[in-house]
DNA sequence: CTTTCTGCAAACTCTTTGCACTCGT
DNA sequence: ACGAGTGCAAAGAGTTTGCAGAAAG
């Protein structure tokens, strides 16, 4: 079970990783579709799947909303503006730091960790 | 609009705060039916909906999976254990601490958060 | 009585999957 | 040629909603 390296796998990370907006499943397929028409909604789903199996795409979900996908891998937190709903991408210089000490010190074997800030972005502001 | 006092809305309500382990609304509405046989899902819905708005019950969702429930109101952190599943609350005094200091800093007004930290829990180390 | 709420079932949205065909290797 | 990947369309899971009747105030 090798993988291939085909159009359609490759134009879905070329839009992820062009965009900064952390499309929805939708959103990359219709932009994939602009080159390629003939791509499915369900060869992107299975893309995306295998971009983030193999650690080239991260999946992003804010409470009540839909699955978003993020071309940035590192590590990194998100603010989510409640006026203009820009997402930020949060990395240690600005982000907000998360100390897991406690929870450490109490047994607790800490892998990774999810966090989204909500507010109101400087331009909206 | 003035909202009602129903055996569904109290049966619902009940069971959360009852619960302690951030049960589904499939589980609620499981249990809401050994007491109320007739109660059906789409009413369960529709009254976490109602305790959401009103703030007497957390909606949470950790990526990829399905939309949780929390009866617990006061703002707080989760720990979600890889081995086990569970689902721990952290509070100020155990969760860690988010720092939002450079964020706001930077012009950016901060309004809430959610975090999830995953790893292994005590239990299962 | 009036109006909200309920149960039911159908509709909806997002995502996954089976199948026959295509294309990368 | 072989078999992973694709397009399509149908199926699934989770959630929402329209409607007629039930029930709270």
């Amino acid at each position: 079970m090798r993988p291939r390296r085909t159009r359609q796998l490759a134009a879905v990370e070329d839009v992820l990783l062009a965009a900064s907006d952390h499309p929805t499943a939708a959103q990359i397929h219709e932009r994939v579709a602009q080159l390629m028409p003939q791509v499915s909604l369900g060869t992107v789903y299975r893309n995306l799947e295998k971009l983030a199996q193999a650690g080239r795409a991260v999946v992003v979900r804010f409470d009540g909303e839909v699955t978003r996908y993020d071309g940035t891998v590192e590590s990194h937190d998100h603010f989510v503006c409640r006026g203009c709903g820009c997402i930020v991408d949060l990395f240690a210089e600005v982000g907000p730091a998360v100390d897991t000490g406690a929870l450490e010190r109490a047994g607790y074997a800490v892998a990774e960790h999810s966090l989204a800030v909500f507010g109101t972005c400087p331009a909206c502001a």
